[in-house]
DNA sequence: AAATCGACCTGATGTAGATCAACTCAAGGT
DNA sequence: ACCTTGAGTTGATCTACATCAGGTCGATTT
């Protein structure tokens, strides 16, 4: 059964995807890539809030973003959400089934999201015959655990405004590699998750934003930002204290 | 030159090395152990707050501890330090460097502590003609990002008790895989590495320690901890409440 | 045994951010 | 057009934890 894809949403190869540096072929020849191309499946475009797999359920695949976003969130014993992740174009998410071999997290769509499915079995056996795509999954892993351990430290010892803006530097840097603008951005995700995201409250967050904006480090409208002085928001990250 | 080993740190061989079940060696039969064997580096014991690794020296190998205890950390941009793991025996360290090929954390000794070092290129070696080397690695991997999800979760969403008894609780269950006491347990790190990991100040952590002990929960002996109710440190985690 | 030092504890006070409550605004639905 | 709904904002108040300021205790030095 043939999927059809409609729009800019036509990469059938991983040859010709845009963002191939940023995804899986890393050093492979022709002949490789022909093989990966042969296991990827580029499934249609997600609804906002669809699904992508579910916490408990069995892990298969991982994946990668073609447009859109993504956000991963798991529920804890006391059955509250914690948002661990927010995945945008060239970034690849689902690791957090391999461990166990079952998801730890739940993933959804923040909007219309295009995603291509990398069925790990056969990912597995393609790292049989070529060590080199073992390496490049090795090393996804590890920047994936560099990421988490940033996200500790922010977590850890930093005040509201420097978690703000340590998200929007983050989210404006990711979309500047996708050749996307670093300072005019959308943000697909609600201020809950935003606040549930940087351990805060809707109310902080929104105060904070409104911060930002009386300081013209930037400008708010809804989910667009648009940012205006971004080494403001750098310096608030260095240094304890800022001018009001 | 060779290493001399006093007391009972003498298992020269992953073949007879009490904890191998929990190290490296996954379904590799007696040729490959053999192998894996002979590139393992037993170093001689660790001083207290002696390094492993430093910040920003290239990534050259990964280590398992075999006794003692480790932390490690980072220094951020405002040379503030931030504690983001704590690892003891049977546990495996270092993988912060494999991304960038040069280590994000600096690594140290928390007692008398002895690791073996494992050299990544050999190992890596390995994995190429034993496919199951690197799958091991990759499950390794994906149990570090597991952990640090719940890290995350936990400084995200959770109170000062709720911190502190989820790292006893943690600690705990570690030591019992080593079939160590999960009630009676040493704290190799001082207050100021718990409350720095935690998000937490000193004070905050000696205040909640002292309101366990006045609870029943526990004993403290400056480092030594006794657990006398489990279930109540659990429970905490999964209400927002507690009887005073 | 007196002085120094560092880790830890404890009390008083301060404050960032949580909580509670009311309001605005845009999107659907009827 | 009117009602509902939910996301977002804003203000008033509360509180958990940070901060500040002494203390205790044990180890090390003199």
């Amino acid at each position: 059964m043939k999927k059809i894809f409609i729009g800019f949403e036509r990469p059938l190869s991983c040859r010709t995807c845009r963002m191939n540096s940023l995804c899986l072929p890393l050093g492979l020849d022709a002949d490789d890539l022909h093989k990966l191309d042969g296991l990827i499946e580029r499934k249609k475009p997600l609804q906002p809030r669809e699904g992508v797999f579910f916490s408990g359920a069995p892990f298969t695949s991982i994946y990668a973003v073609r447009s859109g976003s993504i956000k991963s969130f798991c529920i804890d014993a006391d059955g509250r959400e914690q948002v661990t992740g927010f995945y945008f174009p060239g970034e690849i998410f689902g690791w957090d089934g391999l461990a166990d071999e079952q998801h730890q997290n739940t993933a959804i769509a923040l909007e219309t999201t295009s995603i291509c499915e990398i069925p790990y079995e056969q990912l597995d056996n393609l790292g049989n015959s070529i060590p080199s795509v073992q390496k490049y999954v090795i090393k996804l892993l590890s920047r994936e655990i560099n990421a988490d351990q940033r996200l500790i430290a922010l977590l850890a010892g930093n005040s509201a405004r420097q978690k703000l803006a340590s998200l929007l530097l983050s989210i404006s840097d990711r979309l500047a590699q996708q050749g996307l603008s670093s300072t005019r951005l959308w943000l697909p995700m609600s201020r809950g998750e935003i606040s549930n995201y940087l351990g805060l409250t809707v109310e902080t967050v929104s105060r904070v934003l409104g911060h930002f904006q009386r300081s013209k480090y930037l400008t708010v409208n809804k989910k667009e930002i648009e940012i205006l002085n971004k080494q403001a928001l750098r310096d608030l990250m260095h240094s304890a204290e800022e001018v009001e």
